[in-house]
DNA sequence: ATGACTCAGGAACTGAGA
């Protein structure tokens, strides 16, 4: 079973490439972030046409999630718990089964956080316990279950091209990687980092600058795996030439494939 | 040295992104 997570920065400017994707890469479950916009206004037929199910939590304007799949999403819920005065779509989770074996897949767009002297940093922090607080009692379960989105989190130097320009940004600022490496101390396992030493594993490029053209990325798109998902890891990637066709999202689709017959 | 680009909303620009 091959689960991804991609942040498409607005689904109907990005329909052509999403559908392009799916057909190459023939993902089962895909998590989408910043689709950009309501429920009613999100191109399902297109995914459905090629045989996926869909499930969405949008928002007017920014933000929004959703959840494509070819097997059936059972036990659909949306919004982070915790924080009941949170209106902000960036969380939708879905359970998905075969032959018996039952996987959760959480899709989470976690806030940027800047600039971090402002209230969007606090709100990204609390984002970032209530995550904590959802992961460890899922953990109890002793399910298989995987975090998947854009987390806007550089865990370590070595995942920025150029650690140095992010010192003082909310993605790399010391609370935010203690808040990451506190999430994956509860026993989840980094899936592209399980299965690759290599520097210069990126799934974030600006759009300014020649960001791109010169490899000046960051991996901020992760997928995180409970220890009874992460048994059955197999294989993760990161689709980088996504990244290179005409009008891309600035992210690129990453993955990972799992033992469980989809 | 600085800015660099792309989106939604809504009709010229601002806010947001990272």
């Amino acid at each position: 079973m091959r689960i991804a997570t991609w942040n498409v920065n607005s689904i109907r400017q990005r329909l052509d490439h999403a559908v392009r994707w799916l057909k190459e890469a023939e993902p089962d479950v895909v998590c989408l972030q910043e689709i950009k916009c309501q429920d009613e206004a999100f191109p399902r037929e297109a995914f459905e046409a090629i045989g996926y199910n869909v499930e969405v939590h949008g928002q007017k304007g920014f933000n929004g999630v959703a959840l494509l799949s070819k097997l059936p999403l059972e036990d659909v819920t949306r919004g982070l718990p915790g924080d009941e005065g949170d209106v902000q779509s960036r969380f939708i989770e879905a359970v998905v089964s075969a032959k018996g074996m039952a996987v959760r897949v959480c899709c989470l767009y976690l806030p940027n956080g800047n600039p971090p002297e402002t209230e969007k940093y606090p709100y990204k922090l609390g984002f970032m316990r209530r995550l904590h607080a959802l992961a460890a009692n899922r953990l109890q379960n002793e399910e298989a279950f995987i975090l998947a989105g854009d987390f806007n989190v550089i865990p370590t130097t070595d995942d920025a091209a150029d650690p140095a320009a992010w010192v003082h940004d909310a993605l790399f600022l010391p609370p935010t990687r203690t808040a990451f490496r506190d999430l994956i101390h509860l026993g989840l396992t980094d899936a592209v980092r399980a299965t690759t030493d290599s520097a210069k594993v990126y799934s974030f490029w600006d759009y300014q600058a020649g960001a791109w053209q010169r490899d000046l990325g960051i991996r901020i798109d992760h997928l995180l795996l409970s220890p009874q998902a992460a048994d059955r890891l197999i294989a993760a990637g990161v689709d980088k030439h996504v990244r290179g066709w005409e009008k891309p999202s600035d992210h690129v689709p990453v993955w990972v494939d799992l033992s469980i017959a989809a």
